[in-house]
DNA sequence: CGACAACTTGACGGGCGTCAACCGGAGTGG
DNA sequence: CCACTCCGGTTGACGCCCGTCAAGTTGTCG
């Protein structure tokens, strides 16, 4: 089981390199952290908006996204995540939680003490570095997303989520663009893009007729990746190398 | 021309003690900081899209704002910003600019060298995590953002950005809600909020005729707080008390 | 007083939401 | 093995919110 639990830091230590470069005791310190494993299902709510969590988790694998809800009940998803993403870094320095964390997949997750992580955040520089550059390129994908809801119309808006999304998995190793498995369903699209899941399903058909994409069942192939950048507006500047 | 070099610190000081404590050393340490003071026009780019920044801006005096843009030409505000607002700190640790920040209003700039202000970041924690926590308040009004343009109707995303806006000023101490002057025009209202000029006008007049505000040439008045609360489904919570 | 930017208002049209029905696959229980 | 249920996807009809276009007004600055 030890060399499991050291298993599971190397995604966290290969996602945080990306980021700024680690040394040997960098990478020690981290691997010392408190790690709790856990296995959940698929919707698990894993922070409630209003919540005071008192650890970080950390996505181990599977799929997860955060949202935020307006009065009527409308559901707005602000991120989706990938194995290896911090999924409440934010929590380290603020309270209360501002918006909810769920998986959309089943998933494996690890929980660090918040007091663990910003104690090595401080101590060692490099580490602190990268978990603060890991918040910016967030803030900075949030951008991208304001612009994406608020002037792309709907068939742009999804082609760039798609865009992102493709890139980012590949970025971490996750199969490539033309042979994937789309692990949200059309209303998660819907509700990360602004839009119902009837009209999520004609654009969907849209790109597809227009050789874009293909799917079949819940396979979703690339087809023209050129196309469906130009389709999307995509320029993957905001990711910040996040994904390159 | 020293003391007044000190005034203008103490606008920085006095935002980064509301995101953290700070003692004597650590305020020493940002008043030895090197500022660059410039006056500026309206209009005014600061940073362009894709620039890359070798020292961050903080708005001193008038109000700014960040945006994006689509292919087509379209704009979107990102942020508006208030006086002791860092306009871009996240260029501390990313390189290239991914939107653009300009000035809504004439505006004083202080520069600060990137690599001083890092330094300091790193050798005073307490300044270090103020910043960081700034970073993250920003990236929690962006999801907040999203939402609005997401997921709210034009009065209600109008009302909403309204809410924000009027809240910051008041907690920097820029008038109170019932005699205002709002810097932006609607067109820029327009971009922040995903709409066109007209439609902003339109919702405007609404808001006016409803009685939960009231306009008369560029001064702006909130009749009834309450009102605009509940039509923007505005909750506070997002903003983690940087403006309580 | 002319020029210009910003605001205002009306008419019209389209993109996307809403509602409703149906299908197909996965899981469940008999 | 099959019936049942449920979720997600798919498609069509219809309507509204908001974009578009256009014209006029107001305030400001030279």
């Amino acid at each position: 089981m030890l060399e499991d639990r050291d298993a599971q830091f190397e995604l966290l230590i290969c996602k945080l390199s990306r980021l700024q470069d680690l040394d040997a005791q960098d990478i020690e310190a981290l691997r010392k952290l408190p790690l709790e494993i856990e296995n959940v299902g698929r919707l698990r709510q894993l922070i409630r908006e209003r919540d005071e969590p008192t650890r970080c988790c950390i996505l181990l694998k599977g799929f997860a996204a955060r949202h935020k809800v307006v009065a009527s009940g409308a559901r707005q998803i602000v991120s989706f995540h990938i194995p290896g993403d911090i999924l409440d870094i934010q929590h380290l320095l603020l309270g209360k939680a501002d918006h909810s964390v769920e998986t959309i997949t089943s998933a494996r997750i690890g929980w660090i003490p918040k007091a663990d992580l910003l104690e090595v955040a401080w101590q060692k520089p490099n580490i602190g570095k990268a978990l603060w550059r890991d918040c910016l390129i967030d803030a900075s994908i949030f951008r991208e997303w304001v612009l994406n809801v608020g002037r792309r119309d709907a068939k742009s808006r999804i082609a760039h989520m798609l865009c992102e999304f493709v890139l980012r998995c590949e970025a971490a190793g996750l199969g490539d663009r033309h042979n994937f498995e789309l692990p949200m369903t059309q209303t998660q699209i819907g509700d990360a893009t602004g839009m119902t899941p009837v009209h999520v399903n004609r654009m969907l058909k849209v790109l597809d007729t227009q050789g874009a994409v293909a799917r079949d069942r819940n396979r979703f192939e690339v087809v023209n990746w050129d196309q469906l950048c130009r389709i999307a507006d995509f320029d993957p500047v905001y990711l910040h190398s996040a994904a390159a």
